[in-house]
Formats: C-alpha cells, structure tokens, sequence
DNA sequence: TTGTACGCGTTATCAC
DNA sequence: GTGATAACGCGTACAA
C-alpha cells in the first residue's frame, strides 16, 4: 500500500509538503507542487480516509435515518440529501428504521459511536415524550414534525396549514362529505395528527361538520393500507364524495380500492393525498396533492447539519426550525 | 472524549483488555469482564470507529452506486441490499451515478480512495468496452448484465429469458401485434438489448414477424418517457394490441400514456412490464410483470462481496456469477 | 517554503 | 488470562 511517505520519497519532499498538496494549501512552489502530484499520479497514491478520519476527527459521512428507502416519498427525500450533501462533499449512508421507535434509537447510537459526523433523521415512531434521548452531544437535525422542545434543529413540513389547504380544495371543487385516511398511533402529536388538524379546520371554516364516520383510520402509512381503507369506505354504505389522504402512497392505494369496487374518480369521490411523489403525475387519474417542497426542505436539513458540524465544540445555540412552503397541485384525481 | 485508556484506568486493567472485552474475545476472566463492561458503561465510552478502521484497514461500510434512488426499482433493490448487509454487521452507503458512465466512473474511484469496504455497482452507463476500468484492486460485485468477462463477479436478472416470458404471456393472452418501448442507447450489450432479445425470440417462436414500427425507442427509463410513448404509438396509428416495457417505471409511464389517448387496458392494448416493483400492484390496472426476485438477487450481491472482502489480498480467483430466477406476474394490465 | 516530531485511539504480536 | 509495545497513515505545531 502506497503512503504518503512513499509520495514524499519519489518526489524528494517531505510528507507535509504531500499533505499540503494534497488539500492545496497554499505556500507550495508551483513545481514543487507540479513534482508532488506526478509522484502521486505515477504512484497512484489514494490518501487512507481512515487516517485522516483519526486525525480530524471527522468522517465526510453523514446518516440519514428514514423509514423505509423504498417508499418513494423517502427515495426522493434521500435523492435531494443526497444531492444536497454531495455539494458539501459529504456522503450519505442510509439507515432503516422501519418506522419504529426502536430502529429510530438504533440510528441515534450509531451516530453517538461517532460513525457519522451527524444525523438526519425522519421521525415517526419518536414522540414528544422522548426528547430527552434527542439531546445528543452531536449534530443533529429533525426531519419531521415540530413536536420537540428540545435544543435540536427542525426541518419541517406545513402539515396543518398544507392539510387545510387540501380539504379546502376538496370543498372548493364541490365536496361537502370529506373523509380523511390518517394514521394517528395513539395520542400523540403526529403527521397524522397534524393533518388532522388542518382537515377539521377546513371543514369548520365551511361551515361543514365533522362526521367521526369519516375517520377512517389505518396502520400504515402504506398503498396497501390506503387500498384497503378505500374498500371498507365503499363497502360501509358511507356517502363520500371527497378523500383526503394523510399522505400520496397512501392516496394511490386509495385509487386502487376505489377501482377494486367501482368508485369512480373524480366523478363519484375526488381524492387528494400530500407529498406530490413523482408517481402521482403517472397514476390515472392523475393524483392532486400537497406539495411540501422537498428539495427545499433537503437542502436546509443538510445546510442545518453542516453548520452544527461547523461549531461543534462549541455551546449549543437556541435550535433552528425551517417550516417549508407548500403548492396545491390541482390534477385529475379532483377534477383537473 | 473517553478513550479506551481512561476505560482501562478506571478498571484497573490495560487497554489491550479493554480491547479484548469489546471484541468478544475468549480468555478474559469473568469478574475481570463484568469490571471493565461496568467501567464503560460508567464512562459512558463508545469505540472510536476511525480508529478502529485504521488499524484493522476496514470500514464497516460499502458503497452502493444506483442510477437514481428515487426510482422505485433501484429503492426497493436499496432497502433489500441494507437489510442483507446488515446482517453481515456493515453499513450501506449510497452513491447516485445518475446512470451515466461518469457518475459509474466516480463511484469507482470513491471505493479505489478506500472510502469502502467494497462496491456493488449497478450499471447502467458503462459497457464491454469498459471491461478494464472493472478490473479493480477492491471487493466488487456488478450488479446488472453478463456483459463484462473480466475477474469481476455478477450477479445479473434473467433479462432474456424473462422478456420471453413476459412476450409469450402477451402471445398467449392472444396479443398478435406487440410492441416493445426500449431504449439501447448504442451498440452495445446492455439490459434493453437483452430484452430485446427475449421479445425477438419470443416472436420467432410463435412464428409472429418483428415489425420493426413497433419498436418504441425511449431516451431513459422513466415513467415520463414511457407516458411519451405510449402517446407516440397511439398517435401513429399503428395497429398495436401488446406493448412489452422494458421496465415497470416505464410501464406505469404507458399506462398513463395510453390513458391521455382513450386506448383502454387490457381490452385494447395489453400491457406488462418487468421488475414487479411494488407500484405495479397498485396502478389502475394493475400491472403485470417479470419478477425477478430482487430480495434473492440484493443477499447475493451481498454474499459475494463480503466473500470478496474475507479474502482480500489473496489471489484473485475465477469471478463469480449468479442469475436470477424470475416468475410471471399476471394482473390486470395483461387481462388478469 | 519545507522538515521534524509527535499524537490521534485502536489492535496485533508476543511475552509473561 | 493479562499486559507492554509497536505499529496503522495522516495532520499539525513548531522549528528552521
């Protein structure tokens, strides 16, 4: 294995003139430097991350912590941090945590084995009861909800306000029997809840009343869970004649349940789900949804993390809080 | 920062003992055990891993190089890969190539800097010519086509004979008139190409003429492309009664291609796809497939690259090469 | 502008 | 069963 010294040796410098080279510091004569970087080219020398990792005391690597990579509201977020963390130099190694609590902490203590230089995790199974375990001694940033009091910074969607404006778009295309497919796994502050929120407030603001029978309540956030509530919607005789969805994946099983039972849409029910995943364009009908503005929200996660890396060491400052901005888009699934 | 020292101070034993309780070595007494386990958990230490990765020249991580892990196919074969790596105890990092032969290039060079312990790359962009630049000092596994000889091991998907099947399965459903929406992007051997040569074969066999305005040329395997498509064919007016797509992101893209135009599936076109990503159970209609069983493909990938790197430094041996059995997946896009 | 000396925290070797 | 010592390869004071 070819190191530094042999650098050094071939270029008839010394290592710390390699090293200078290496992460270009200035003060090096151009031909020294000109000699040193043959050498490593002749030699094909690759600097040892290890090494310098020990050194530094940092690993370029950064976690991120989603659910699970193959639902595509987490692959896209994953393709912006991803992209957003590569213009930082950094790479990303992705954890599961299959929405659970559990996997959830695993991802914390990995990041405290100083794997990472810092976590982005998405929560779902964590609630506001364990904040404590959020007060790490590394960066960290929350993708996710505003539940935490914390001292940790936030990345976070408009669930209540973008939830609103999805019900709203329900009654403004005609719908006064609104159902909502959420998730809420027990009592405490969640997407689920969250957009809970926003859908009674909508409703309220119209004047209409909310019908506990449209609750309808699922396990998972996943298209099969969505299919299956669109069944038992149908099946239960309700009279419905708008969804919303807690999130796209789920929206899409939604569609697939009304065809399985012949609920036409938009023109029986018309249905709105939150995300705008990239499937929704492609779905037929095409999907109307919320659209949080992932890219945005990746790049301040990213931009958040990068600056606590910066300061790490130092106090720990008041935590940062990003709400994203969100669009209604309008497709087939309500109309047009 | 605890070290390993401070460990060994407050237990009142050496660091090597330390070292030796942390990696479940045998020939530790037990009291001794339980004192320095105590001492740890008092200092609350945690092994510092770039330290580790120095001395024993591992890193615990593999890179994964995917075109885009937004895409469903590449997300669903991600979460199958950490999950198998897991339980080899290594962690997976992603790499996005963007499918091109540069982003492939890249990645290899990230594993040549030692960032990983390893590789698995899925090709897309690079092709036979590139045999040489595959001939890396590290553990890597090729992800993708049989059309590398180098010392390289693969683990590939039955793209010829599952093309076949997916093309009979149409013949059999009484489809005459099939096209194929593939994208070679050049001469070379590549998973288009294959398949093509499954859909050729196919028709040979049925004694069915190839028809070469029914070859759908795409410049990438999108859902927006291959809605483009399916709106091209429609417009030209061609008789078409199958349509076979290279893969189920572009199948979905047809689905709702054909939607925008009025044609119906299954009554007026068939349609299937390959990959059997989980969408395709949930689109209207429901899409059938080629499934060739990622979760057997991505432990093998895994299998043979933690093989590669139990026995780095010895001689290279002849490559290994795994392909993929698959099923047909009937739903509703092919008449159920 | 370049070189010397040392430390980062861990583990392998080998002795006891 | 336990410990002393020497690496692993790089970066950084500090000296020259």
């Amino acid at each position: 294995m070819v190191t530094i010294q042999d650098v050094a040796k071939a270029a008839g410098v010394s290592a710390m003139t390699v090293s200078h080279v290496i992460n270009d510091h200035p003060h090096v004569k151009r031909e020294t430097r000109e000699r040193v970087l043959r050498a490593i080219a002749d030699l094909d020398y690759r600097v040892n991350v290890a090494a310098r990792n020990l050194r530094t005391g940092r690993t370029g690597t950064i976690g991120l912590a989603v659910a699970e990579i193959d639902r595509p509201y987490y692959g896209q977020l994953a393709a912006a941090i991803i992209a957003a963390a590569a213009r930082h130099d950094l790479k990303v190694a992705i954890e599961q945590t299959g929405a659970s609590r559990e996997g959830e902490l695993d991802a914390l203590a990995l990041s405290r084995n100083r794997l990472y230089d810092g976590l982005i995790l998405s929560t779902v199974g964590l609630g506001p009861a364990d904040t404590d375990l959020l007060k790490v001694d590394y960066p960290m940033v929350i993708l996710g909800e505003r539940i935490f009091d914390g001292p940790v910074d936030h990345v976070a969607m408009p669930n209540v306000e973008g939830a609103r404006a999805a019900t709203a778009h329900l009654i403004e295309r005609g719908c006064r029997r609104i159902a909502l497919v959420e998730g809420r796994l027990g009592d405490e502050v969640d997407v689920s809840s969250l957009r809970f929120d926003g859908y009674r407030e909508a409703l309220e603001e119209a004047g209409i009343p909310l019908d506990p029978r449209l609750l309808i309540h699922i396990e998972a956030f996943t298209m099969e869970e969505g299919a299956a509530a669109a069944r038992r919607l149908s099946d239960s005789g309700a009279e419905v004649d708008g969804v919303f969805c807690v999130t796209d994946t789920v929206a899409i099983g939604v569609l697939r349940g009304f065809a399985d039972r012949g609920v036409r849409v938009p023109q029986d029910v018309k249905v709105i789900g939150f995300d705008n995943i990239a499937e929704g364009a492609y779905t037929v009908p095409s999907l109307s949804s919320i659209d949080p503005d992932h890219s945005l929200m990746a790049s301040t996660a990213v931009r958040f993390l990068v600056g606590r890396v910066a300061e790490k060491g130092k106090k720990r400052p008041v935590a940062r809080e990003f709400i994203s901005r969100f669009t209604v888009v309008a497709r087939e699934s309500t109309g047009g």
